[in-house]
DNA sequence: CTGCTCGACGTCTAGACAGCATGTC
DNA sequence: CTAGACGTCGAGCAG
């Protein structure tokens, strides 16, 4: 066996290759040949690319550029890497996305680039140098291309890329599916189909108080007990943990409510404590705990977690760091678990198999998605084996479902290309970077999408093309001089900015339009767009007070209002609601006023803040080119409040480091209004207010002339646990 | 008159990427 | 064309 593989092995500290990995092997995964790979989660499908990247750069081949679809699995996946790696080998390992980024321009002096999908798409749109140097793409759960939302983005960019670097090895991973042939053929490659996994794992079903495997005597569970109350005293028996996965936020809420009583009844009093310590902690993620916080740590005490979007990322990052430690028992879950990250549980159960789906009601969850849940049942290196269980109501169902999910074959994936908005984005992004300068090179593009190869017709897409083009041209982002296009100024920064460009030209048109600024007409707009969709629901019972709201400010729009019946209206009071809570925002309301007037839960209303700190800073951007100058300030100033949630008075003190909204108001409620001010207040007294640490940490901010410290940000400085 | 239970009816539903420049309680 | 859990509100009943 090759020397490298066999030191690879030993830090990974496994004995052989599996099944899967000589397979790889064979197919020229070292020569570089392109690969599908196509396998259940913890097959060791991330041990096939990591001996791929080692050697790649082991013979000078070029760079290798690991993408994955979500920020998460390239932290995880960043942190892993460049343990076992990077000093063993010398070589250099980033990691650039949304939230944490190693300057781009130094990424050009690093071996291995760790990048989201969209992150990489804007890197290639910024016109980075370094991609040329790629010697080894390897993209992460190929199979999302089948998504509607994301999946053209990675459609596209990997065709890019391929265009780019027509060179270089492709390795493309998949869950298992149906048709990996096809991708396979897309990039000229060979697929590895392989249902090998590590820990043997046993599908079942559980109806009529009872738990049957397919190939495995299964359990009789206590007849008196509801049945996911059971199932858990069956599994805490064996001194084990589980993942429940259920339909809805609420779902999984109250479910992990219900099983608090069974679990903590199987706690030692060591465990009681510590769970305690941790309850605490995630109450206090908050300046003032949320209503929902406040009984998640109340499920945490007792061994049971929820884990949904619905929730602060500190919070989700506890809870998984936990359950991994095997302090919490039982975690349930919406489908936010479905991909990546590593947390497996002995076993798994699948309560909810089907989802509402809107003009189409429930619908039965695919089988992709029910291999990906299963497919963490079993800790590698604790369990001999792992179990995953489907809850069915009969028999008959039971058998229905068997037949369906445990038997049955994962669905196909098809490409998504054909959908109007991002259609629309890239056909922009493609012209913008000078990638297409005529109607026949962005045909000529097209032609090499994984749509084009599997439909084998690109003529829907050729028609959309052509309407988008014409847009475009009318909202003056491209220009056409004789048979060539070209992206206007603002084309390019439309594009750079990464937004729609149908946002971008209400952006304009709004802005054209306005004398003087009215925040709620801001803060409406913002909320109106692509990018904020899907945006949070009208109750019924606000639907009059919404309509006062929008009688009252009719002067304040931007937009035309749009009558009642109107197709429209819907979303626009959805923005005008959307409007009403980032004003309650900057107004000071807290987390939990927030999520009782209008249930909008902590952790989405910080999702929503940065989209809009985002558009924020493009409409700022798009002011600056239309030389829109007697706002840019405006714009500015409440993009600051929208960021710590301040009112205007505020501003001055919220720029001092370690500052925040509850500090800055508290200080000023002390008769303190100013950095003038500030200076003059002895720190005795600023001590009583902000405490002696920080008043200290104030003053030295003060010492300093008005010079401002710039620090370079490095990932160190971002600790996790 | 008050407080409770029950059932009819109505309501509501998963997740998460990007720009830029850096730090809350 | 298609679901199902939960909340709300009013009726009906006991105290």
């Amino acid at each position: 066996m090759n020397k490298l593989i066999k030191k690879l092995l030993k830090i990974s500290g496994f004995k052989k290759l599996n099944p899967v990995q000589e397979e790889a092997l064979k197919n020229g995964l070292l020569e570089g040949k392109n690969l599908v790979i196509a396998s259940p989660t913890a097959s060791g499908k991330s041990f096939i690319f990591e001996i791929a990247g080692i050697n790649t750069l082991a013979n000078e081949r070029g760079k290798v550029l690991y993408i994955a679809p979500l920020r998460a699995l390239c932290w995880e996946k960043y942190q892993d890497l460049k343990r076992k790696y990077e000093k063993e080998f010398g070589i250099k390992i980033a990691i650039s996305t949304g939230d944490f980024d190693s300057s781009d321009l130094w990424l050009a002096r690093y071996d291995w680039i760790i990048v989201t999908c969209e992150k990489c798409d804007s890197l290639i749109r910024h016109g980075a140098e370094w991609i040329k140097d790629v010697g080894l793409v390897i993209v992460d759960e190929i199979h999302l291309i089948d998504q509607i939302e994301r999946g053209p983005t990675l459609e596209v960019t990997i065709t890019r890329l391929k265009e780019i670097i027509q060179k270089t090895q492709f390795l493309l991973l998949s869950a298992t599916i149906k048709n990996a042939d096809e991708l396979a053929g897309w990039i000229n490659g060979k697929t590895i189909v392989s249902n090998y996994r590590p820990v043997k794992l046993y599908e079942g079903v559980c109806y009529n108080s009872k738990i049957v495997f397919l190939d495995k005597e299964g359990y009789k569970l206590d007849e008196d007990l509801p049945v996911e109350d059971s199932i858990v005293k069956n599994t805490l028996r064996f001194k084990k943990q589980i993942i429940f996965f259920v339909g809805t936020r609420k779902r999984a809420e109250k479910l992990a409510e219900k099983l608090g009583k069974t679990v903590k009844k199987y706690l030692t009093p060591n465990e009681k404590r510590d769970l305690n310590f941790l309850s605490e902690e995630i109450l206090n993620v908050l300046e003032v705990p949320t209503k929902q916080c406040k009984k998640l740590a109340e499920c945490v005490k007792n061994g049971v977690a929820s884990h949904h979007a619905g929730y602060l990322s500190k919070q989700r990052i506890l809870v998984e760091e936990y359950f991994r430690k095997g302090l919490l028992k039982v975690i349930t879950a919406t489908p936010t678990l479905q991909l990546g990250l590593n947390l497996p549980a002995w076993r798994v159960v699948v309560r909810d198999l089907k989802r509402y789906h809107p003009g189409f009601g429930a619908l039965y969850i695919p089988v992709i998605d029910y291999k990906q849940f299963v497919g963490r049942a079993g800790r590698p290196s604790y369990d001999s084996w792992g179990e995953s269980i489907i809850i069915a109501r009969n028999e008959m169902e039971a058998e229905d479902l068997i037949e369906h999910y445990i038997l049955g074959e994962p669905e196909k994936i098809t490409s998504k290309l054909a959908v109007e908005p991002i259609l629309r984005v890239h056909t922009l992004a493609l012209i913008a970077s000078d990638f297409c300068k005529s109607k026949e090179s962005l045909m000529d593009f097209f032609s090499k999408t994984f749509y084009a190869y599997q439909f084998q017709d690109i003529e829907r897409i050729k028609e959309k093309t052509f309407e988008i083009i014409k847009n475009l041209k009318k909202w003056k982002f491209i220009v056409s001089k004789k048979r060539k296009i070209e992206a206007t100024r603002i084309g390019k920064r439309v594009s750079e900015l990464y937004i729609d460009p149908l946002t971008a030209y209400f952006f304009i048109k709004s802005l054209k339009k306005v004398k003087k600024i009215e925040l709620f007409g801001i803060l409406q707009l913002i909320s109106n767009t692509v990018e904020m969709k899907p945006l949070p629901n009208v109750k019924s019972k606000e639907f009059d007070e919404l309509n006062e709201v929008i009688a009252e400010r009719e002067s304040c729009f931007l937009q035309k209002i749009p009558r009642e019946w109107d197709l429209e209206f819907d979303d626009f009071l959805k923005s005008v609601k959307m409007a009403l809570v980032f004003e309650s925002w900057i107004n000071e309301a807290t987390e939990d006023d927030i999520l009782t007037k209008f249930k909008i839960t902590p952790g989405e209303l910080r999702g929503r803040l940065e989209i809009a700190d985002w558009l924020l800073y493009s409409l700022h951007e798009l002011a600056l080119l239309l030389r829109k100058k007697s706002i840019l300030k405006d714009i500015k100033k409440l993009r600051v409040r929208m960021h710590y949630g301040v009112k205007e008075e505020l501003l001055p003190l919220v720029k001092l480091k370690n500052v925040g909204r509850v500090r800055a108001r508290k200080i000023w409620l002390s008769g303190i209004k100013s950095i003038k001010e500030l200076r003059k207040v002895p720190i005795e007294k600023l001590s009583k207010i902000v405490g002696p640490n920080i008043a200290k940490n104030i003053k030295d901010q003060l010492k300093g002339k008005k010079v401002k410290e710039r620090k370079v940000l490095t990932l160190k400085d971002f600790s996790f646990s």
